[in-house]
DNA sequence: GTAGGTGCAAATCGTTTGCAGTACA
DNA sequence: TGTACTGCAAACGATTTGCACCTAC
């Protein structure tokens, strides 16, 4: 078990959630791989060594890892409703737009942007989300091989 | 005729699309409105004083604007596809939690920024995307009306 | 005149809900 | 033991597709 892992089990436990063998599948399968995965390629997955769990049931665990902030809701490049481990706080993705690859680069201060356009607009600023859409290196070979 | 209209038109000719009423009636709707809206809100604006067009050309045409960057996808608080007049480049969006008002306000460079990864990724970067989540003026006072 | 555009209906996809049974704490 | 969780199936909403007809250029 790594330490992402561990980190949402725990946060699971503390706020009085079962943690039930399909809990731990989808948590499993979340903390092991980097890439942004949907909740279809996310069950999926999962499926693969866990046949009996149901798809709704992927639903509802990500709906309540995202809401007790233990995973990471990406948006990008056409592929909406993605999730990631990872704090919602650390919004700074960069994601391929030709393989889907998201890469988390960590997190940019924006403390005083957020400051200005809070006297600018009368908005009480209370989240951000910066993605970065581009080509990874790998791509950017496979494109364009001369460079 | 607004001048925002006026532009997505000018775009649709130019690069060889025909102006058919329909595509009027779209273009007019998101050119005469602040908000972000989905391709189902639009449809039932646009059916207000056009009944007789069909949601598919709705989601035809809202594609075709999004290709040729007319109109700008946002992705905020849980409504993702949401379209909005302006350019795609300016993605500087701040979206009220509550109500889900969207105000732009224009772009911030980042530039420097995007160097910066590019050196230290390897990511060939080509657009990003920032959105400020939070509370708007208006809602701000309905919900805490003593500040 | 013709290629591109439209509208209908049906298919499809992702997601949610009701409900009865199950299992974690 | 009791409540929260699960899985099935069905419902649902948004989006796409096939196809015949239409119209802007």
């Amino acid at each position: 078990m790594n330490s992402i892992e561990r980190r949402m089990i725990t946060g699971l436990k503390q706020q009085g959630y079962k943690l039930t063998p399909q809990r731990r599948a989808v948590i499993k399968v979340i903390a092991a791989t980097a890439d942004h995965l949907t909740a279809t390629a996310l069950y999926e997955k999962i499926r693969q060594d866990h046949s009996g769990i149901g798809q709704v049931t992927v639903y509802r665990t990500l709906e309540l890892l995202g809401r007790l902030g233990l995973i990471c809701e990406v948006h990008a490049g056409g592929s909406c409703h993605s999730f990631t481990a990872g704090s919602p706080e650390k919004h700074l993705h960069l994601i391929c737009s030709d393989c889907g690859e998201v890469t988390d680069v960590g997190d940019y201060d924006f403390t005083e942007m957020e400051q200005a356009l809070q006297r600018e607009t009368g908005y009480e600023i209370e989240g951000h989300l910066l993605e970065f859409t581009g080509l990874c290196q790998h791509c950017r070979k496979a494109t364009n091989p001369q460079r």
